[in-house]
DNA sequence: TGTACATCAGTGAACGCGCGTTCACTGATGTAC
DNA sequence: TGTACATCAGTGAACGCGCGTTCACTGATGTAC
């Protein structure tokens, strides 16, 4: 069985992507419970298997969970990657893009996200991850890009500048776009929030001049 | 007996501040294994009582972690107030303490930000914490002071620019404060990055007008 | 095309465990007189 | 100061439950010839 045949009969006797329906299941159980609810037991339930199914994929409870972690990484890095278009057409229209994907992520998977950045969640000193390497390696491409109109003399340290990037999304992400109660008594989107923020930090750093922003619909 | 005479004597026989010593514990527990793997039985065990004494003082499992959570957020405002000290000596020096503070508090009580923070933890609908609006409320006092030097035509609506300086701090907190791990491949502490970042913001706001950081040691 | 066999991916029953919570209890502390 | 009583804050045993995990098993699928 070549794995492309595998891929085109997703639903064999044997199940066929039991995996997948798992990972989805146990994504649809955080997203409800928090991380602390979900069981093997339960998500196998969900897929409408027995409990003992799971270990035919997955190696224990916590392997199911660092490859939620992992493949969400993977979708978050191809997301980001998509969105910023090595900076087509103009680098601050990508840079957007890029800021309006990683909170669509945010908001469409909180349960990978979670997972992905929760700390202590997999005890485990766990692997390196690359995708999430990959997933930084957009936003440090974008800083680099954004930079490049700059004087060499003006120029940020990037990778300084990648982490203030991320940790504003990431703040933005977590405090405004993922949890549903929060968002009752702020009166502005996550996405306002985020791209006025930007806007004022590249201006800070020389790469915005007008203090006008145009509106995007 | 009359509430001083309470914390004049810790150690009564009858333990006198089991309350505090089970919330003590209970930090301990989730900065260890994680709000998932914190139980009441281990935080009783922790305290060297029964497992059912937790219930003379909290109506379960779920009040407890309400209370790290509200406890935590009082300190937390104290703290935030405190560092700000109303803009003394001056607005700028006073927001780089409140930076400060606020990261003190995320690696000092990993455990209570993150029971503050966490979406999802106690799935019930949480009363207000007026606590937290306190800690909102000093940030957005540190925002209108530094707004004050701006001619008013182009003050950033307050609001928001509080959002954005909660947003970036808390994404610093999480990514780079909280989780000992996370550092190592980072060469830059989590203060030094939450600065920079804020001189840049708050140069793209127009309230700071040199590039140069005076290193403050 | 047909048969024999290996492998894969599921079942279902069972286990031991720790958890949250309850209960009747007990002994120390605080209070009224 | 002394006694009687109420209350407070613990104990310890017990419960039912769901969990993670293991095990021998089974039936469907894939492969060799």
């Amino acid at each position: 069985m070549s794995p492309s045949d595998r891929w085109r009969r997703p639903h064999s006797y044997h199940h066929g992507n039991l995996k997948e329906v798992l990972l989805e299941a146990a994504r649809k159980l955080i997203e409800q419970y928090g991380p602390a609810g979900f069981s093997l037991t339960e998500a196998a339930r969900l897929a409408g298997v027995s409990p003992a199914a799971p270990y035919r994929h997955f190696r224990d409870r916590d392997a199911l969970l660092a490859e939620v972690a992992r493949s969400g990484f993977e979708r978050f890095a191809a997301r980001l990657d998509k969105a910023w278009n090595n900076g087509i057409p103009t680098p601050l229209s990508a840079f957007e893009h890029l800021g309006r994907a990683y909170l669509a992520f945010a908001r469409e998977e909180p349960a990978s996200y979670t997972v992905m950045f929760e700390t202590g969640l997999a005890e485990a000193p766990r692997e390196p991850m690359p995708a999430a390497e990959r997933a930084f390696d957009v936003l440090q491409q974008a800083a680099t890009a954004l930079c490049r109109q700059l004087p060499e003399s003006e120029r940020p340290p990037i990778k300084l500048m990648s982490l203030h990037i991320w940790a504003i999304s990431h703040g933005v992400a977590t405090l405004f776009a993922q949890g549903e109660l929060q968002a009752q008594k702020i009166p502005m989107n996550p996405e306002e929030i985020l791209e006025s923020a930007m806007l004022i930090y590249l201006k800070g750093l020389g790469i915005l001049t007008d203090t006008k922003q145009a509106p995007s619909s």
